[in-house]
DNA sequence: TACTTTATAGTAAGTTCTTGCGGCAAAGTA
DNA sequence: TACTTTGCCGCAAGAACTTACTATAAAGTA
């Protein structure tokens, strides 16, 4: 094998690398998370249930979901405006994983800091 | 309830978050990920493996891999330095989790680029 | 002698991510 | 009239993340 050639080419294509790239992050998993606990969900209620997030992040990370199809996104024409976002189908079948990965987390992550 | 009082208060100790933090990101799950399938390997061999890390973002990640004691470290007191990486037993907890990530990204993140 | 090897640590520079602030629309309420 | 409401957007600024580059040890090899 010649030098400096890569054996594999795992960060491109891995699926993992690219679930963390949409899925992941620091907020999108959470507004995954409530919508697949608390059905629709609007744009305020959002911004409320989620401690930190400025409304410009929300808007961001709820248009990326939208984009990946994992959310569904209905826009009422009254004002003030109201929008409703909830799970489409492809996005309720993360249910498992995120409870999976809930799951390890709390039974490996939490309480190690002591 | 109180005008700007949170409703719930997800983001700060919301295990998933948690699990983000210190296992997600572009880097930490295909560096498990490879020790999961390989086994022991060393520092070169984890750059090579991973297509455009550099070698500073690889000690990083794996600094902060071993600080949550997911993976482990030895130190070969030799010149040139030697260095093996692998998993402990908690790392190794994470396999069906990844390969659920795997799975799950395979089905429905790949191809819809068209 | 000069170069190669390995696993990092600095440092500086460059990029991307996040935040904060202000603003808009048009109806309802005080 | 003046203020409130909702779901954003745009811009500037700051923070965080990444990269590129240099350096090191001490033995082995050309």
């Amino acid at each position: 094998m010649k030098k400096d050639e890569k054996k594999y080419d795992n960060a491109d294509e891995c699926p993992i690398t690219i679930f963390m790239d949409k899925i992941g992050g620091k907020w999108k998993p959470v507004i995954v998370w409530l919508l697949l606990n608390n059905g629709t969900m609007r744009f305020n209620e959002l911004d409320k249930a989620i401690n930190g997030i400025t409304q410009k992040m929300l808007s961001q990370q709820l248009k990326d979901l939208e984009l990946e199809n994992i959310i569904k996104r209905i826009s009422y024409p009254v004002i003030p405006p109201k929008v409703e976002y909830s799970l489409t189908d492809k996005g309720k079948t993360l249910s498992e994983l995120l409870k999976g990965i809930m799951q390890w987390s709390k039974t490996n992550l939490q309480g190690n800091y002591q």
